[in-house]
RNA sequence: GGCAGGUUGCCCGAGUGGCCAAAGGGAGCGGACUGUAAAUCCGUCGGCAUCGCCUUCGAAGGUUCGAAUCCUUCACCUGCCA
């Protein structure tokens, strides 16, 4: 069903801003243009139950690479994610065998859903390297694995020395450059993998691979990175408000989480995440560009990334949902004027509360049984900063509370903090 | 196993017996300005409540009128030595 075939994949990526570092351009090039799929291989280590925004890069890359005409291969990383890539901020701590197993079960299936899988040359395949490591003896390990890596060549890794230079590191850690060069080689004798993609934080693990599959099979094997993604002003892609990730799985990101987090991406980044994360063509980036420069105000950039992005996360369905609702909640439409069914619908997308027709609760009330804020005096402190709202009224009194009039079609109250924080509240009696 | 250092609020980081709910910075949050943007400025940033109270500085005990600060034990991290 993926279907045609650009031979010019590097200058697509190129393009894109996708490519941040490569072993000879040239001979990859060759290769990819050559008369046989490119078998292409991306590893994503359970490091938590879902995957979250940032890992998009790496798996759009690889299906990028399909729809030119190669073969992707998904890794999941069951037995990476039992050790841990070194990282600057510290020694991690070990998760346990049951917690990993289940999360790597969980990240695969959120994997399969971005590449085709079917019985042609270019059909992809999903692994995971507990399969080729689980039953690995030490001494094989050693031996056979071991002898190829000196280890001055792994003292000298950038994330090693500011570790060894910090607060040092574990012997598990180490080791996990082994472990990963070791997937390519099984990837390479297995499925005739040439190509490893990763972020370019990855480049060290990456070139392990490569160099092993030269030292062991002496075949020459490439490597690609693309940029890690950071917006405008340098915060790392994915990171959304209060912090936390934004995931793919719905129970912890919900679609119109997901969608609002897209549209509200500055001016700044817009374009560059249409190229990293949607399939458009230049042509219509650069219309939407142009739309951009001249009518920044409709925002037509930030919507079109949060629509794609919706729907290549949760599909068609979820994306007429979340922006109907958006629509009813953000346009400039009186919300009495809402019928009840288009105000319950996009209400359902937010968080919502009931209240007891009998005693009316406070604003403060509200605003905390909504879980628009996280404890009482949070709610006194948004309704003092003017940060309250009901109908899209400013409610400027703790003491505030809904009288017959406030209430919409539908039994409904439409809670609101800050600009952009909705919950709906329904009557119940 | 020995010796030494460390563990502070979302993060970094100050604080070595009362003036500490705990400096400072960042992030976050709210307002103004806008376009559900950026920049800027202002405010805010443990919980509950009317002064005030409660919980917090790795964990548990202890000393003291009073402890993030002192003592003991434990856990984890790190360095050096074996």
């Amino acid at each position: 069903m993926i279907g045609t075939v650009s031979t010019d994949i590097l200058d697509e990526l190129e393009w894109r801003g996708l490519i941040a570092q490569s072993t000879d351009r040239e001979a990859l090039a060759r290769e990819l243009a050559g008369p046989d799929p490119v078998t292409v291989y991306a590893g994503f280590d359970p490091t938590a139950p879902s995957l979250h925004a940032g890992h998009l890069v790496q798996m759009l890359t690889l299906r990028r690479f399909q729809e030119a005409g190669h073969r992707p291969i998904v890794l999941a990383g069951g037995a990476t994610g039992l050790i841990g890539d070194p990282r600057d901020v510290g020694e991690r701590n070990l998760h346990d065998l049951a917690t990993v197993e289940q999360w790597t079960g969980l990240i695969r299936g959120q994997l399969e859903r971005f590449v085709a899988f079917d019985d042609s040359p270019t059909g992809a395949l999903t692994v995971n390297n507990l399969d080729w490591t689980g039953n690995q003896g030490v001494l094989e390990f050693l031996r056979d694995l071991g002898k190829h890596f000196p280890v001055n060549t792994m003292l000298a890794r950038e994330t090693v020395k500011r570790r060894l230079a910090a607060d040092g590191m574990s012997y598990t850690e180490f080791s996990y450059l082994l472990l990963q060069s070791q997937d390519y080689l099984q990837l390479y004798r297995r499925h005739g993998c040439r190509l490893q993609i990763g972020g370019s934080d990855q480049w060290g693990n990456i070139v392990g691979g490569v160099e092993l599959v030269r030292r062991a099979e002496s075949a020459h094997v490439h490597a690609l990175t693309t940029p890690l993604v950071a917006d405008a002003e340098g915060r790392k892609f994915g990171k959304s408000t209060g912090g936390g990730n934004v995931w793919l799985d719905p129970e912890r990101t919900s679609p119109y989480a997901w969608y609002q987090y897209f549209v509200n991406v500055a001016d700044a980044d817009a374009l560059h995440f249409l190229r990293l994360f949607t399939f458009l063509g230049r042509e219509e980036i650069d219309a939407i560009a142009e739309d951009l420069a001249q009518r920044p105000h409709l925002r037509t950039a930030q919507r079109r990334l949060a629509e794609e992005l919706t729907t290549l996360v949760h599909g068609q369905a979820q994306t007429d949902q979340v922006t109907t609702a958006s629509q009813a909640l953000f346009g400039r439409a009186e919300l009495r004027e809402l019928d009840a069914a288009t105000l319950g619908a996009a209400l359902a997308e937010v968080p919502v509360a009931d209240m007891p027709a009998g005693e009316p609760p406070t604003i403060v009330d509200l605003l905390v049984s909504t879980g628009l804020v996280e404890s009482r005096g949070a709610a006194r402190r948004a309704v003092n900063e003017g940060g309250a709202y009901v109908n899209n009224a400013k409610v400027a009194d703790e003491s505030w509370t809904p009288g017959a009039g406030d209430v919409l079609d539908g039994g409904w109250l439409v809670l609101r903090r800050g600009k952009r924080n909705l919950a709906g509240v329904r009557v119940v009696s």
